[in-house]
This record gives C-alpha cells, sequence and structure tokens, in this order.
DNA sequence: CACGTGTGTTGTAATATACAACCATTCGAA
DNA sequence: TTCGAATGGTTGTATATTACAACACACGTG
C-alpha cells in the first residue's frame, strides 16, 4: 500500500476501484428491497419512501412526489390510495386550490416511520458496530459527494 | 473535524452518520433502475446482472443464479429464456447430470457486457474524476467490508 | 365565458415476481 | 436393483408495480 508499485499504471487502481465501487453498489442495490422488507414488512419501498418523504416536507402533494421520485402520477396515486387505505396517510384540502389535495402521515403513518427507524438505527448499528467513527464519518461523506454527482450527471443526461 | 466537540454524545455521531449512510444508500438504489436502463437499454437490471454472473463464473446453473441473488427459480427460468431468445446466453449439457443445464454468455452476450462495462467505466471515470486515488480504495473497502456484514446479517436473520 | 393548463383518478397493458404443480433425472437405501 | 425422495428446470396462475392514455374537475387568463 506504501510506495507506488511501478508494475501497474496509476490508471489500473483507478479502473479496478470503480469497478468494485460499481459492483458494491450493484449488490446493495440488489438486495435493498428484500431488506426493507424486513425493516417494515407492512409497506413496500416505494409506500415506505413517499410516507417518508411526507413526515420529511411536513406534508406535500401526489404531484410533488411523483416529480421528486420520477413516477407517474397515476403511480402515485395508486400507492397514496393504498396507504390511506391502511390509514397511514390522509388528504387535506388545500384552501387555495380545490384540485389540490395536501398529504400528510397520519399519527398512525408516523409511528410506522418511528418504529421503522428505529429497528433501522438497530441494525445498521450493529452492522456498523466494529467500525471507528472516523471510517463511518468518511463512507458517509463518500456516499454523498458520489451521490451528488450522480444526480448532477442524471440531471444532464435526461 | 480535529479534537473532538464534548457538546456531542460519540453517539450522535455515529447516529448521524448511520443514519446518512442509509439515506445515500437508499437513493443510489432508487436511481439504480433508471442508471441501468441507461447502462444497457437492452437488458433489464437483472438479465444483466445474471447476464454478468455467467462471465464471472464462466458458466454456472440457473439454481446458481437462483441461490446467489435470492431469486425463484422459474424467475430465472424466464429470465435465462429471455436472455436465450435475445441470443446473449447458450444452455450447454452437463454430462455428469442430465437435468443440468450450464449457461454461458454467447458471444454476442460477452460483447454485451464489454460494451456495457466501457460504458460504466466511462461514465464513473467521469463521475470520479475529481477523486484522489485514496478516496477511491478506500469508498471501494467500506462498500466491501459493507456488503459482507450484510450478507453475513441476511444469511443470520433468514 | 371559453379555452388551455394543472391535479388527480381510473382503464388498460406490460413486466416482474413468487408459489405451486409438474416432468425428468439422479441418488440413496431397503 | 428397484422405488421413493431429492434436485433441476418449466409452465400455469396470481399478484404487484409501473407507465401511458383518457378522463373529470378546478384554476386562470384572454
Amino acid at each position: 500500500m506504501s510506495g507506488y508499485d511501478d508494475s501497474r499504471e496509476e490508471g489500473e487502481d483507478r479502473e479496478e476501484s470503480v469497478e468494485t465501487i460499481h459492483r458494491e453498489l450493484t449488490a446493495f442495490a440488489r438486495r435493498a428491497r428484500s431488506t426493507a422488507a424486513r425493516m417494515h414488512p407492512e409497506l413496500s419501498l416505494v409506500a415506505f419512501t413517499l410516507l417518508a418523504h411526507l413526515a420529511d416536507q411536513r406534508g406535500c402533494r401526489a404531484t410533488d412526489l411523483a416529480a421528486h421520485y420520477m413516477l407517474d402520477k397515476s403511480t402515485v396515486s395508486r400507492q397514496v390510495a393504498a396507504l390511506e387505505k391502511l390509514g397511514f396517510v390522509e388528504r387535506r384540502p388545500d384552501p387555495d386550490d380545490q384540485r389540490v389535495q395536501v398529504l400528510h402521515p397520519t399519527p398512525s403513518g408516523y409511528e410506522v416511520l418511528t418504529t421503522a427507524h428505529a429497528r433501522r438505527q438497530e441494525v445498521f448499528r450493529r452492522r456498523f458496530a466494529d467500525w471507528p467513527q472516523d471510517d463511518l464519518t468518511r463512507f458517509a461523506e463518500y456516499l454523498v459527494r458520489f451521490n451528488e454527482a450522480s444526480v448532477a450527471y442524471d440531471a444532464s443526461a435526461s
């Protein structure tokens, strides 16, 4: 690790790292759904994400959800309908615009989020138990940096 | 960054890092499909992953794919059928066991992988252009470590 | 007012997936 | 050696997720 192995080009190291990063991120993405299912069995990953966004934003419109997650409005409509049926979301009229429904998590919806958050923290806490804080901090920082670059790229590509 | 801010518990830093890591990984997973679609428009993420695994393993059985990716054998069967129809996979009999089909990428399948690999390298290369090699190496290492822990956890949980 | 735009729902179709039933082959034990 | 259990794979069926299109209703501006 120290010094420079001149039997390798610098670019080979980069390529190998990039390859590993891609492989591991993809592996994670593949597991995301089943992981999510364990974390909050009552909700699909999408439904959960939408609900979490509502909590994050202190309520928002279906259109906003669709735009933010690049989903069709019909998809959001049905997901929200399901969430409402489960009692996790309520629709409030927008006094300024009768077309709009402002979506909010219900108390029961907040409870689901809180429970999932606790469970997630617990699982991740165990999983990261032997990681020094420095590594955790750096890992988080790398991910943020990577995603910022990706979002910028996605925006320019579409 | 230097020193220790004693207005915060050590655990708060950890929790915040863990939260960030989870959020960013989830954000990545959400984008994975559309990213994959850009990288290899002719194949779904699953189909591509299976094909890549075949190349990785120099051929393997459908059952191995199912086990490795936690998919039902019927799902794999149909995905493989689609890949075969596209001419990216061929089935070879196993001389030792007539039940088994050993799956291999065809030349055309390898070509798809090579092209996708090149495109991916290019995109990631640009995305990581301003990352020092040290950070790349560490990022890759973190992801590997994280996924190893996750796989171990998944195994123990199921 | 009328028309174009924005918000949301419903009909329809495509796709992905799991589960179950099934067939062919293999393996092991009586 | 023969039969039953296990293994590898396919197909039928059901469900879920998603997008696109058509629609209904509300808003705002000419």
